[in-house]
DNA sequence: TTAATTTAATTTGTATACAAATTTCAAGAG
DNA sequence: CTCTTGAAATTTGTATACAAATTAAATTAA
């Protein structure tokens, strides 16, 4: 267990609920339990602490965050302020072959029957960050990269939206049709409308059975 | 020098220029600079990495991250996008009673004659932190936070925009008076143009004599 | 019983020492 | 002269040990 390997390990078992939301860590039990020192938990804990990824809980304590209805919705209007402005300065810089490229993920998405719904969710993002990467805006890179991470401890195994993933799926080709014809306006309000309706369900669900 | 001390301190001396930007940062050099072992100054060197206020150098080594135009435009252009966005989901939640802190601050800056420009700059976005905040948005209250510290540092002393302190300070009385009578649209109007115009000045004074 | 206060336990913060990796620089080959 | 190659020096990563702080428990007073 290497040191950067420890911060991705760490944000993975939080992901996957090994650490669940309100679970208050310390470096002793993390420490015992991935078989290092406190030193590198402890750079670990520190850069998950500057994402939000942990919180304080108590003067000294970090805590996983608590997932809640309004801090999700929060997070889905950051996106829909964020990801359209990612969309629009990426645009006169996406060429055929950075389509191409995305329109290969969706294929390996709909053809590859038993992926896992955590490697659809991460080919999903990969998607988005193909056609946003072409922007060349680092901090927003970073900010959507950030951004999305906290969202995926929303979507647990994302089984959530399994049945919204065809229309999903159905709007993530007519995206990439609509930049492919140069309607930069109606891609972006058809990503708009995307990210919305994904919002709109995750937090509706999560009005109903709260955690 | 306790740890979160040594975490400010260090973000101060970047502000600062003591660690000017382009510089190569070792955990010895400040080590040795604090007067404290590596182990605080690692912890603050992760923090601060994760914040984007140092930016990795090859392989292993921390760099201050060079000033460039076209980033400082980035960071305008989200600002832009989620400041509007603070105001308008705070605008519900906002008393006179704030507005009445939120002008005594206004006041503080226009009366204290002997207050340095870095003084200044904080008390001017105390002023926006101030109706933000009623907002209650964790996640949008941290990023819009962690942008500021990233301009900061473009700012230097605050020199470039002296001469628009004036501008700038009346803008904030019409922006509150528009609140006061609850125009939200042509306050959030007026905050884009703020920030816009913010943004083009800098912007334009760092292309013309860059660094 | 409840609340406040002191004491013990745990947990975090820091220093030092050493191992592993990176960076630098110089020597040699092309 | 430029580009490799390789060793020396520097720098980062980690473990252990101890100090300081926080948290929990227990004792006492109201």
């Amino acid at each position: 267990m290497t040191k950067a390997s420890l911060y991705q390990q760490l944000k993975q078992d939080i992901r996957q609920g090994i650490w669940p939301a309100g679970a208050v860590l310390n470096q002793q039990k993390l420490s015992d339990y991935y078989q290092v020192s406190r030193i590198p938990v402890r750079d670990a804990l520190q850069q998950l602490k500057a994402e939000a990824l942990l919180v304080m809980a108590g003067k000294a304590s970090l805590m996983v965050p608590p997932l809640t209805a309004s801090e999700a919705e929060e997070l889905y209007q950051i996106r829909l302020q964020l990801e359209p402005m990612a969309l629009r300065r990426a645009f006169p810089q996406l060429t055929f072959s950075l389509l191409g490229q995305a329109e290969d993920l969706l294929q390996q998405i709909e053809q590859d029957q038993h992926l896992s719904a955590a490697d659809r969710g991460a080919l999903n993002w990969q998607f988005h960050l193909m056609l946003y990467q072409a922007s060349h805006c680092p901090h927003l890179l970073r900010l959507l990269h950030s951004l999305h991470q906290q969202v995926e401890r929303y979507l647990g195994f994302q089984e959530i939206s399994l049945n919204y993933a065809d229309t999903s799926h159905q709007e993530h080709r007519e995206l990439l049709e609509l930049l492919r014809t140069q309607q930069l306006d109606a891609a972006v309000a058809l990503l708009q409308q995307h990210i919305q309706q994904a919002g709109e369900l995750l937090t509706g669900h999560l009005r109903q059975q709260p955690a």
